[in-house]
DNA sequence: CGCTATATGTACGTTTACGTACAGACATGG
DNA sequence: CCATGTCTGTACGTAAACGTACATATAGCG
Protein backbone atom coordinates (compact mmCIF):
# COMPACT_ATOMS: atom_id res chain seq x y z
CA UNK A 1 0.00 0.00 0.00
CA UNK A 2 1.58 3.84 -1.06
CA UNK A 3 1.44 6.49 1.72
CA UNK A 4 -0.90 8.47 -1.13
CA UNK A 5 -3.28 6.02 -2.45
CA UNK A 6 -5.20 8.57 -4.07
CA UNK A 7 -2.49 9.41 -6.77
CA UNK A 8 -2.90 6.88 -8.21
CA UNK A 9 -6.28 7.65 -9.87
CA UNK A 10 -4.02 9.61 -12.49
CA UNK A 11 -3.59 7.26 -14.75
CA UNK A 12 0.13 7.93 -15.49
CA UNK A 13 1.08 7.53 -12.05
CA UNK A 14 -0.71 4.16 -12.00
CA UNK A 15 0.83 3.14 -14.78
CA UNK A 16 4.28 3.89 -13.18
CA UNK A 17 6.43 0.75 -11.71
CA UNK A 18 6.11 0.97 -8.04
CA UNK A 19 10.09 1.55 -7.51
CA UNK A 20 9.61 4.73 -9.92
CA UNK A 21 6.07 5.27 -7.68
CA UNK A 22 7.37 5.18 -4.64
CA UNK A 23 10.59 7.58 -5.70
CA UNK A 24 8.45 10.13 -6.45
CA UNK A 25 5.15 9.66 -3.71
CA UNK A 26 6.62 11.90 -1.03
CA UNK A 27 6.91 14.90 -3.36
CA UNK A 28 3.70 14.82 -4.73
CA UNK A 29 1.80 17.32 -3.11
CA UNK A 30 -1.66 17.24 -3.15
CA UNK A 31 -3.39 20.17 -4.50
CA UNK A 32 -6.97 21.00 -4.30
CA UNK A 33 -8.69 22.43 -7.67
CA UNK A 34 -11.29 24.80 -7.82
CA UNK A 35 -13.58 25.69 -10.91
CA UNK A 36 -11.65 28.37 -12.58
CA UNK A 37 -8.86 28.46 -11.25
CA UNK A 38 -5.49 29.15 -13.49
CA UNK A 39 -2.51 26.66 -13.36
CA UNK A 40 -0.59 28.62 -15.48
CA UNK A 41 -0.53 31.60 -17.56
CA UNK A 42 0.77 32.66 -21.00
CA UNK A 43 4.58 33.44 -20.79
CA UNK A 44 4.74 32.75 -16.89
CA UNK A 45 7.02 30.36 -15.74
CA UNK A 46 5.98 27.00 -14.70
CA UNK A 47 6.75 25.61 -11.08
CA UNK A 48 4.98 22.44 -11.06
CA UNK A 49 3.64 19.64 -13.55
CA UNK A 50 0.20 18.70 -12.31
CA UNK A 51 -1.39 15.54 -12.25
CA UNK A 52 -4.98 15.54 -12.07
CA UNK A 53 -7.24 12.94 -10.55
CA UNK A 54 -10.56 14.37 -9.83
CA UNK A 55 -10.33 17.44 -11.66
CA UNK A 56 -10.43 18.59 -15.14
CA UNK A 57 -8.53 21.35 -16.88
CA UNK A 58 -8.45 23.27 -20.24
CA UNK A 59 -5.62 24.03 -22.43
CA UNK A 60 -7.23 26.88 -24.06
CA UNK A 61 -5.42 29.76 -25.84
CA UNK A 62 -7.16 33.34 -24.69
CA UNK A 63 -6.37 35.84 -27.93
CA UNK A 64 -6.04 39.88 -27.23
CA UNK A 65 -9.76 40.91 -28.02
CA UNK A 66 -10.89 38.32 -24.78
CA UNK A 67 -12.45 35.52 -27.08
CA UNK A 68 -10.88 31.79 -26.14
CA UNK A 69 -10.54 28.62 -27.77
CA UNK A 70 -9.97 25.29 -25.89
CA UNK A 71 -7.45 22.58 -27.95
CA UNK A 72 -7.19 20.00 -25.55
CA UNK A 73 -8.59 18.87 -22.13
CA UNK A 74 -6.84 16.95 -19.64
CA UNK A 75 -8.64 14.61 -16.93
CA UNK A 76 -7.54 11.49 -15.19
CA UNK A 77 -5.39 10.44 -17.94
CA UNK A 78 -3.11 13.44 -18.35
CA UNK A 79 -0.64 15.87 -17.23
CA UNK A 80 -0.34 19.61 -17.25
CA UNK A 81 2.84 21.52 -17.58
CA UNK A 82 4.57 19.53 -20.45
CA UNK A 83 6.54 22.44 -21.96
CA UNK A 84 8.74 21.89 -18.60
CA UNK A 85 10.08 18.47 -19.88
CA UNK A 86 9.77 19.75 -24.17
CA UNK A 87 12.49 22.53 -22.48
CA UNK A 88 10.36 25.44 -22.94
CA UNK A 89 9.63 26.20 -19.45
CA UNK A 90 6.70 28.55 -20.86
CA UNK A 91 3.91 28.15 -23.26
CA UNK A 92 1.80 31.44 -24.73
CA UNK A 93 -1.50 29.10 -23.77
CA UNK A 94 -3.63 29.02 -20.33
CA UNK A 95 -4.67 25.92 -18.06
CA UNK A 96 -7.85 26.95 -16.41
CA UNK A 97 -9.84 24.24 -14.46
CA UNK A 98 -12.94 23.30 -15.56
CA UNK A 99 -14.50 20.64 -13.33
CA UNK A 100 -13.80 21.23 -9.96
CA UNK A 101 -11.76 18.45 -8.15
CA UNK A 102 -8.23 17.25 -7.14
CA UNK A 103 -4.72 16.78 -8.19
CA UNK A 104 -1.02 16.20 -7.35
CA UNK A 105 1.87 18.47 -8.66
CA UNK A 106 5.55 17.99 -8.12
CA UNK A 107 7.83 20.59 -8.32
CA UNK A 108 9.73 21.69 -11.45
CA UNK A 109 13.10 21.06 -10.62
CA UNK A 110 12.10 17.46 -9.46
CA UNK A 111 10.46 16.30 -13.09
CA UNK A 112 13.14 18.04 -14.91
CA UNK A 113 15.95 15.60 -12.66
CA UNK A 114 13.65 12.52 -13.08
CA UNK A 115 12.57 13.16 -16.71
CA UNK A 116 16.40 13.02 -17.60
CA UNK A 117 16.36 9.75 -16.11
CA UNK A 118 15.26 8.32 -19.32
CA UNK A 119 13.22 5.83 -17.29
CA UNK A 120 9.55 4.75 -17.78
CA UNK A 121 8.58 8.16 -16.29
CA UNK A 122 10.14 10.13 -19.59
CA UNK A 123 8.15 6.97 -21.72
CA UNK A 124 4.86 7.73 -20.44
CA UNK A 125 5.30 11.74 -20.37
CA UNK A 126 6.34 11.55 -23.91
CA UNK A 127 3.36 8.96 -25.07
CA UNK A 128 0.82 11.11 -23.28
CA UNK A 129 2.12 13.73 -25.02
CA UNK A 130 1.52 12.70 -28.45
CA UNK A 131 -2.02 11.80 -27.09
CA UNK A 132 -2.04 15.61 -26.60
CA UNK A 133 -1.20 16.06 -30.09
CA UNK A 134 -3.77 14.30 -31.53
CA UNK A 135 -6.46 16.07 -29.17
CA UNK A 136 -5.17 19.26 -30.48
CA UNK A 137 -4.90 17.80 -34.21
CA UNK A 138 -8.41 16.87 -34.26
CA UNK A 139 -9.41 20.35 -32.30
CA UNK A 140 -8.66 22.16 -34.33
CA UNK A 141 -10.05 20.42 -37.56
CA UNK A 142 -13.32 20.05 -35.99
CA UNK A 143 -13.38 24.04 -35.02
CA UNK A 144 -13.07 24.33 -39.18
CA UNK A 145 -15.33 21.76 -40.30
CA UNK A 146 -18.12 21.07 -37.64
CA UNK A 147 -21.31 22.34 -36.44
CA UNK A 148 -21.63 23.85 -32.82
CA UNK A 149 -24.17 20.60 -32.09
CA UNK A 150 -21.55 17.90 -33.08
CA UNK A 151 -18.50 20.16 -31.44
CA UNK A 152 -20.95 20.11 -28.22
CA UNK A 153 -21.25 16.36 -28.30
CA UNK A 154 -17.66 15.56 -29.23
CA UNK A 155 -16.77 17.77 -25.93
CA UNK A 156 -19.44 16.10 -24.09
CA UNK A 157 -17.85 12.52 -24.47
CA UNK A 158 -14.95 13.68 -23.60
CA UNK A 159 -15.86 15.42 -20.44
CA UNK A 160 -17.64 12.25 -19.54
CA UNK A 161 -14.88 10.08 -20.37
CA UNK A 162 -13.13 12.03 -17.17
CA UNK A 163 -16.10 12.03 -14.84
CA UNK A 164 -17.28 8.95 -12.36
CA UNK A 165 -20.87 9.84 -13.20
CA UNK A 166 -23.15 10.71 -15.80
CA UNK A 167 -23.73 14.02 -14.24
CA UNK A 168 -21.41 16.75 -15.43
CA UNK A 169 -21.52 20.34 -13.36
CA UNK A 170 -21.27 23.20 -16.31
CA UNK A 171 -22.85 26.15 -17.32
CA UNK A 172 -23.52 27.10 -20.62
CA UNK A 173 -21.04 29.90 -20.48
CA UNK A 174 -18.19 28.16 -19.60
CA UNK A 175 -19.09 25.18 -22.67
CA UNK A 176 -19.12 28.09 -24.85
CA UNK A 177 -15.85 29.78 -23.79
CA UNK A 178 -14.08 26.46 -24.29
CA UNK A 179 -15.93 25.73 -27.94
CA UNK A 180 -15.12 29.46 -28.60
CA UNK A 181 -18.56 29.90 -29.63
CA UNK A 182 -21.52 32.26 -28.25
CA UNK A 183 -23.28 31.19 -24.84
CA UNK A 184 -26.34 31.07 -27.34
CA UNK A 185 -25.35 29.41 -29.59
CA UNK A 186 -24.80 26.26 -26.39
CA UNK A 187 -28.15 26.88 -25.44
CA UNK A 188 -29.43 26.24 -28.98
CA UNK A 189 -27.63 22.85 -29.28
CA UNK A 190 -28.18 21.67 -25.70
CA UNK A 191 -31.47 22.68 -26.41
CA UNK A 192 -31.97 20.37 -29.40
CA UNK A 193 -29.81 17.39 -27.65
CA UNK A 194 -32.72 18.00 -24.62
CA UNK A 195 -35.76 18.11 -26.76
CA UNK A 196 -34.22 14.74 -28.39
CA UNK A 197 -33.73 13.08 -24.96
CA UNK A 198 -30.24 12.57 -24.96
CA UNK A 199 -29.39 15.16 -22.39
CA UNK A 200 -31.13 16.54 -19.32
CA UNK A 201 -30.42 20.10 -18.60
CA UNK A 202 -30.90 22.30 -15.21
CA UNK A 203 -28.70 25.54 -14.00
CA UNK A 204 -25.55 24.22 -14.43
CA UNK A 205 -25.89 20.55 -14.38
CA UNK A 206 -26.31 18.51 -17.34
CA UNK A 207 -27.21 14.89 -16.74
CA UNK A 208 -26.13 12.49 -19.82
CA UNK A 209 -29.28 10.18 -20.13
CA UNK A 210 -28.10 8.54 -23.69
CA UNK A 211 -24.84 8.44 -24.41
CA UNK A 212 -25.52 6.56 -27.80
CA UNK A 213 -26.79 9.68 -28.72
CA UNK A 214 -24.40 11.52 -28.28
CA UNK A 215 -22.30 9.16 -30.46
CA UNK A 216 -24.44 9.45 -33.03
CA UNK A 217 -24.23 13.34 -32.64
CA UNK A 218 -20.71 13.62 -32.67
CA UNK A 219 -18.47 13.46 -35.48
CA UNK A 220 -15.64 10.95 -36.33
CA UNK A 221 -13.45 13.30 -34.27
CA UNK A 222 -14.46 12.02 -31.28
CA UNK A 223 -13.87 8.58 -32.20
CA UNK A 224 -10.26 9.42 -33.27
CA UNK A 225 -9.14 11.04 -29.89
CA UNK A 226 -11.10 8.43 -28.03
CA UNK A 227 -9.02 5.39 -29.84
CA UNK A 228 -6.17 7.32 -30.00
CA UNK A 229 -5.49 8.01 -26.20
CA UNK A 230 -6.73 4.09 -25.86
CA UNK A 231 -4.00 3.14 -27.97
CA UNK A 232 -1.43 5.04 -26.57
CA UNK A 233 -2.08 4.74 -23.30
CA UNK A 234 -3.12 1.29 -23.12
CA UNK A 235 0.06 -0.45 -24.42
CA UNK A 236 1.45 1.91 -21.33
CA UNK A 237 0.21 0.05 -19.08
CA UNK A 238 0.83 -3.47 -20.46
CA UNK A 239 4.76 -2.46 -20.98
CA UNK A 240 5.36 0.17 -18.14
CA UNK A 241 9.31 -0.54 -18.58
CA UNK A 242 9.51 -1.22 -22.33
CA UNK A 243 12.26 0.88 -23.61
CA UNK A 244 11.98 3.49 -26.47
CA UNK A 245 14.32 2.37 -28.73
CA UNK A 246 13.53 -1.64 -28.34
CA UNK A 247 11.56 -3.02 -31.07
CA UNK B 1 33.82 20.87 -43.30
CA UNK B 2 31.34 17.82 -43.20
CA UNK B 3 30.61 15.07 -46.08
CA UNK B 4 26.92 16.17 -45.74
CA UNK B 5 26.71 20.65 -46.03
CA UNK B 6 23.45 20.17 -47.60
CA UNK B 7 22.04 18.51 -44.48
CA UNK B 8 23.13 21.74 -42.46
CA UNK B 9 20.41 23.91 -44.27
CA UNK B 10 18.19 22.38 -41.50
CA UNK B 11 18.30 24.75 -38.30
CA UNK B 12 18.12 21.49 -36.17
CA UNK B 13 20.44 19.21 -37.47
CA UNK B 14 23.05 22.73 -38.07
CA UNK B 15 22.30 23.35 -33.94
CA UNK B 16 23.75 19.83 -33.00
CA UNK B 17 27.24 19.40 -31.85
CA UNK B 18 29.68 18.68 -34.15
CA UNK B 19 30.48 15.27 -32.75
CA UNK B 20 26.87 14.18 -32.67
CA UNK B 21 26.33 15.52 -36.78
CA UNK B 22 29.44 13.69 -37.77
CA UNK B 23 27.65 10.58 -35.94
CA UNK B 24 24.46 10.82 -38.02
CA UNK B 25 25.97 11.79 -40.81
CA UNK B 26 26.62 9.33 -42.71
CA UNK B 27 23.03 7.80 -41.98
CA UNK B 28 21.48 10.99 -43.36
CA UNK B 29 20.35 10.24 -46.92
CA UNK B 30 19.14 12.77 -49.06
CA UNK B 31 15.75 12.78 -50.46
CA UNK B 32 14.01 14.83 -53.02
CA UNK B 33 10.90 16.42 -52.10
CA UNK B 34 8.19 16.54 -54.46
CA UNK B 35 4.82 18.75 -54.75
CA UNK B 36 1.90 17.02 -53.35
CA UNK B 37 4.01 13.53 -52.33
CA UNK B 38 3.10 11.85 -49.23
CA UNK B 39 5.95 11.63 -46.23
CA UNK B 40 3.50 9.55 -44.05
CA UNK B 41 -0.47 8.49 -43.61
CA UNK B 42 -2.77 8.44 -41.27
CA UNK B 43 -2.00 5.41 -39.32
CA UNK B 44 0.62 4.39 -41.50
CA UNK B 45 4.01 2.85 -39.36
CA UNK B 46 6.92 5.63 -39.86
CA UNK B 47 9.85 4.38 -41.30
CA UNK B 48 11.81 7.54 -40.86
CA UNK B 49 12.48 11.05 -39.23
CA UNK B 50 12.73 13.77 -42.13
CA UNK B 51 14.44 16.79 -42.01
CA UNK B 52 13.44 19.25 -45.04
CA UNK B 53 16.10 22.05 -46.03
CA UNK B 54 14.40 23.71 -48.84
CA UNK B 55 11.03 22.04 -49.12
CA UNK B 56 8.03 22.78 -47.17
CA UNK B 57 5.42 20.07 -45.33
CA UNK B 58 1.91 20.63 -43.89
CA UNK B 59 0.98 18.67 -41.29
CA UNK B 60 -2.66 17.91 -41.68
CA UNK B 61 -5.63 16.25 -41.10
CA UNK B 62 -8.25 15.15 -43.68
CA UNK B 63 -11.93 14.48 -42.73
CA UNK B 64 -13.79 11.44 -43.64
CA UNK B 65 -15.54 13.28 -46.21
CA UNK B 66 -12.56 14.62 -47.46
CA UNK B 67 -12.02 17.94 -46.50
CA UNK B 68 -8.91 19.29 -44.63
CA UNK B 69 -7.22 21.33 -42.65
CA UNK B 70 -3.58 21.88 -41.90
CA UNK B 71 -2.09 22.35 -38.27
CA UNK B 72 1.21 22.95 -38.81
CA UNK B 73 3.61 23.75 -41.59
CA UNK B 74 6.84 22.61 -41.34
CA UNK B 75 10.44 23.86 -43.64
CA UNK B 76 14.13 24.25 -42.43
CA UNK B 77 13.39 24.81 -38.84
CA UNK B 78 11.62 21.73 -37.80
CA UNK B 79 11.86 17.95 -38.64
CA UNK B 80 8.42 15.59 -39.27
CA UNK B 81 7.86 11.86 -37.33
CA UNK B 82 7.84 12.94 -34.09
CA UNK B 83 5.67 10.47 -33.41
CA UNK B 84 8.53 8.36 -33.81
CA UNK B 85 10.51 9.69 -30.41
CA UNK B 86 7.05 10.37 -28.51
CA UNK B 87 6.54 6.33 -28.67
CA UNK B 88 3.22 5.91 -30.62
CA UNK B 89 4.75 5.09 -33.98
CA UNK B 90 1.97 6.41 -36.31
CA UNK B 91 -0.49 9.04 -36.11
CA UNK B 92 -3.52 9.62 -37.92
CA UNK B 93 -2.85 12.81 -39.41
CA UNK B 94 -1.08 12.98 -42.25
CA UNK B 95 2.33 15.20 -44.14
CA UNK B 96 2.06 16.50 -47.67
CA UNK B 97 4.61 18.45 -49.48
CA UNK B 98 3.39 22.10 -49.90
CA UNK B 99 6.71 23.35 -51.45
CA UNK B 100 8.79 21.19 -53.55
CA UNK B 101 12.55 21.24 -52.62
CA UNK B 102 15.14 18.74 -50.52
CA UNK B 103 15.57 17.28 -47.73
CA UNK B 104 17.45 14.58 -45.58
CA UNK B 105 16.00 11.45 -43.64
CA UNK B 106 17.45 9.25 -40.99
CA UNK B 107 15.75 5.49 -40.51
CA UNK B 108 13.32 5.22 -37.52
CA UNK B 109 15.29 2.44 -35.55
CA UNK B 110 18.70 4.46 -35.44
CA UNK B 111 16.56 7.98 -34.59
CA UNK B 112 15.34 5.72 -31.71
CA UNK B 113 18.66 4.79 -30.49
CA UNK B 114 20.13 8.13 -30.83
CA UNK B 115 17.20 9.99 -29.22
CA UNK B 116 17.08 7.45 -26.24
CA UNK B 117 21.16 8.53 -25.43
CA UNK B 118 19.19 12.00 -23.82
CA UNK B 119 21.79 14.27 -25.30
CA UNK B 120 21.23 17.37 -27.83
CA UNK B 121 19.66 15.70 -30.25
CA UNK B 122 16.55 14.56 -27.86
CA UNK B 123 17.07 18.04 -26.35
CA UNK B 124 16.85 19.85 -29.52
CA UNK B 125 13.90 17.28 -30.86
CA UNK B 126 11.83 18.07 -27.93
CA UNK B 127 12.24 21.94 -27.83
CA UNK B 128 11.02 21.56 -31.38
CA UNK B 129 7.73 19.91 -30.45
CA UNK B 130 6.94 22.36 -28.68
CA UNK B 131 7.38 24.72 -31.05
CA UNK B 132 4.78 22.99 -32.96
CA UNK B 133 2.12 22.05 -29.93
CA UNK B 134 2.47 26.07 -29.84
CA UNK B 135 1.66 26.16 -33.51
CA UNK B 136 -1.13 24.35 -33.70
CA UNK B 137 -2.47 25.90 -30.36
CA UNK B 138 -2.58 29.36 -32.34
CA UNK B 139 -3.46 27.79 -35.69
CA UNK B 140 -6.38 25.96 -34.22
CA UNK B 141 -7.83 29.55 -32.13
CA UNK B 142 -7.14 31.26 -35.47
CA UNK B 143 -9.17 28.36 -37.31
CA UNK B 144 -12.21 29.33 -35.33
CA UNK B 145 -11.93 33.39 -34.35
CA UNK B 146 -10.24 35.02 -37.78
CA UNK B 147 -11.24 35.91 -41.20
CA UNK B 148 -10.16 33.86 -44.13
CA UNK B 149 -8.03 37.20 -45.07
CA UNK B 150 -6.27 37.35 -41.76
CA UNK B 151 -5.15 33.61 -41.80
CA UNK B 152 -3.83 33.88 -45.64
CA UNK B 153 -1.83 36.80 -43.97
CA UNK B 154 -0.45 34.32 -41.08
CA UNK B 155 -0.43 31.41 -43.76
CA UNK B 156 2.03 33.23 -46.10
CA UNK B 157 3.92 34.65 -43.39
CA UNK B 158 5.02 31.67 -42.26
CA UNK B 159 5.65 30.12 -45.48
CA UNK B 160 7.71 33.44 -46.35
CA UNK B 161 9.82 32.67 -43.07
CA UNK B 162 10.68 29.46 -44.67
CA UNK B 163 11.67 30.57 -48.36
CA UNK B 164 14.76 32.06 -49.48
CA UNK B 165 13.25 34.18 -51.90
CA UNK B 166 9.93 36.63 -51.45
CA UNK B 167 8.43 34.41 -54.58
CA UNK B 168 5.96 31.37 -53.60
CA UNK B 169 4.80 28.83 -55.67
CA UNK B 170 1.39 28.33 -55.09
CA UNK B 171 -1.96 27.58 -56.78
CA UNK B 172 -5.08 29.25 -54.97
CA UNK B 173 -6.68 25.40 -54.26
CA UNK B 174 -3.40 24.64 -52.61
CA UNK B 175 -3.70 27.45 -49.73
CA UNK B 176 -7.60 27.00 -49.67
CA UNK B 177 -6.83 22.98 -48.74
CA UNK B 178 -4.43 23.78 -46.77
CA UNK B 179 -6.69 26.40 -44.42
CA UNK B 180 -9.45 24.39 -44.88
CA UNK B 181 -11.77 27.13 -46.65
CA UNK B 182 -13.22 27.29 -50.25
CA UNK B 183 -10.69 28.23 -53.05
CA UNK B 184 -13.14 30.66 -53.76
CA UNK B 185 -12.44 32.39 -50.52
CA UNK B 186 -8.65 32.31 -51.33
CA UNK B 187 -9.14 34.01 -54.45
CA UNK B 188 -11.44 36.84 -53.03
CA UNK B 189 -8.67 37.16 -49.83
CA UNK B 190 -6.44 37.22 -52.45
CA UNK B 191 -7.92 39.29 -54.70
CA UNK B 192 -7.79 41.91 -51.83
CA UNK B 193 -4.61 41.89 -50.78
CA UNK B 194 -3.15 42.19 -54.32
CA UNK B 195 -5.31 45.35 -54.90
CA UNK B 196 -3.77 47.22 -51.92
CA UNK B 197 -0.19 46.02 -53.97
CA UNK B 198 0.51 43.96 -50.95
CA UNK B 199 0.68 40.92 -53.19
CA UNK B 200 1.14 40.15 -57.21
CA UNK B 201 -0.62 37.13 -58.16
CA UNK B 202 0.20 35.17 -61.29
CA UNK B 203 -0.88 31.31 -62.20
CA UNK B 204 0.59 29.56 -59.32
CA UNK B 205 2.78 32.38 -58.49
CA UNK B 206 2.60 34.35 -55.70
CA UNK B 207 4.95 37.79 -55.13
CA UNK B 208 4.66 39.14 -52.02
CA UNK B 209 5.87 43.01 -52.46
CA UNK B 210 5.21 44.35 -48.94
CA UNK B 211 6.09 42.36 -46.21
CA UNK B 212 4.31 44.72 -43.81
CA UNK B 213 0.96 44.42 -45.47
CA UNK B 214 0.70 41.00 -44.57
CA UNK B 215 1.88 41.69 -40.85
CA UNK B 216 -0.55 44.33 -40.90
CA UNK B 217 -3.49 42.43 -42.13
CA UNK B 218 -2.36 39.50 -39.98
CA UNK B 219 -3.99 38.47 -36.63
CA UNK B 220 -1.67 38.08 -33.44
CA UNK B 221 -1.33 34.72 -34.34
CA UNK B 222 1.83 34.87 -36.81
CA UNK B 223 3.67 37.03 -33.96
CA UNK B 224 3.13 34.20 -31.16
CA UNK B 225 4.21 31.95 -33.39
CA UNK B 226 7.21 33.58 -34.78
CA UNK B 227 8.35 34.58 -31.57
CA UNK B 228 8.45 31.19 -29.62
CA UNK B 229 9.60 29.67 -32.78
CA UNK B 230 12.28 32.16 -32.36
CA UNK B 231 12.82 31.75 -28.30
CA UNK B 232 12.40 28.09 -28.45
CA UNK B 233 15.36 27.58 -31.08
CA UNK B 234 17.42 30.55 -30.30
CA UNK B 235 17.88 29.38 -27.39
CA UNK B 236 18.91 25.93 -28.45
CA UNK B 237 21.73 27.27 -31.16
CA UNK B 238 23.54 29.35 -28.22
CA UNK B 239 23.13 26.54 -25.55
CA UNK B 240 22.95 23.16 -27.94
CA UNK B 241 24.53 20.70 -24.88
CA UNK B 242 23.05 22.48 -21.89
CA UNK B 243 21.39 19.27 -20.20
CA UNK B 244 17.48 19.69 -19.33
CA UNK B 245 17.97 19.60 -16.08
CA UNK B 246 20.50 22.30 -15.42
CA UNK B 247 18.20 25.49 -14.49
C1' DC C 1 -39.80 33.51 2.38
C1' DG C 2 -38.60 36.73 -0.81
C1' DC C 3 -34.60 39.14 -3.09
C1' DT C 4 -30.93 39.06 -6.02
C1' DA C 5 -27.40 37.42 -8.79
C1' DT C 6 -26.75 34.32 -12.17
C1' DA C 7 -28.21 31.05 -15.64
C1' DT C 8 -31.05 30.00 -19.55
C1' DG C 9 -34.38 30.81 -23.49
C1' DT C 10 -35.76 33.38 -27.52
C1' DA C 11 -35.82 36.61 -31.15
C1' DC C 12 -34.30 39.52 -34.24
C1' DG C 13 -31.06 41.57 -38.13
C1' DT C 14 -26.24 41.08 -39.84
C1' DT C 15 -22.07 38.99 -41.31
C1' DT C 16 -19.21 35.54 -43.02
C1' DA C 17 -18.35 31.77 -45.46
C1' DC C 18 -20.44 28.00 -48.13
C1' DG C 19 -22.13 25.46 -52.44
C1' DT C 20 -22.69 25.83 -57.06
C1' DA C 21 -22.22 27.49 -61.58
C1' DC C 22 -19.83 29.38 -65.18
C1' DA C 23 -16.73 32.68 -67.77
C1' DG C 24 -12.20 34.18 -68.79
C1' DA C 25 -7.12 33.81 -68.63
C1' DC C 26 -2.92 31.62 -68.82
C1' DA C 27 0.76 27.96 -69.60
C1' DT C 28 2.29 24.09 -71.79
C1' DG C 29 2.85 20.57 -75.00
C1' DG C 30 1.69 18.50 -79.31
C1' DC D 1 0.69 28.29 -82.88
C1' DC D 2 -3.24 26.49 -81.49
C1' DA D 3 -5.62 23.32 -78.40
C1' DT D 4 -6.43 21.81 -74.00
C1' DG D 5 -6.19 21.40 -69.24
C1' DT D 6 -5.73 24.01 -65.33
C1' DC D 7 -6.03 27.98 -62.70
C1' DT D 8 -8.38 32.32 -61.44
C1' DG D 9 -12.28 35.65 -61.21
C1' DT D 10 -17.15 36.63 -60.40
C1' DA D 11 -21.85 36.01 -59.21
C1' DC D 12 -25.54 34.42 -57.28
C1' DG D 13 -28.69 32.16 -53.40
C1' DT D 14 -28.20 29.67 -48.86
C1' DA D 15 -26.84 28.38 -44.30
C1' DA D 16 -24.51 28.81 -40.06
C1' DA D 17 -23.08 31.47 -36.57
C1' DC D 18 -22.59 36.18 -34.70
C1' DG D 19 -23.88 40.52 -31.94
C1' DT D 20 -27.33 42.41 -29.44
C1' DA D 21 -31.27 42.82 -26.74
C1' DC D 22 -34.31 41.36 -23.50
C1' DA D 23 -37.46 38.12 -21.08
C1' DT D 24 -37.82 34.29 -17.95
C1' DA D 25 -36.34 30.95 -14.65
C1' DT D 26 -33.81 29.13 -10.77
C1' DA D 27 -30.54 28.61 -6.81
C1' DG D 28 -28.98 30.33 -2.84
C1' DC D 29 -28.60 33.81 0.57
C1' DG D 30 -30.07 37.03 3.98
Amino acid sequence: MSTMPGAKQNHLLAALPAEEFDRLAPRLEPVPMLLGDTLYEPGGQLQHLYFPTTAIVSMLYIMESGVSAEMAGVGNEGVLGISLFMGGDTTPSSAVIQTAGHGYRLPAALLKEEFSRGGPLQRLLLRYTQALVTQMFQTGACNRHHSIEQQLCRWLLLTLDRMPSNELVLTQELVANALGVRREGVTEAAGNLQRAGIISYRRGHISVLKRTGLEAGSCECYAVVRKEIDRLLFDVRRQPVKSVMAQ
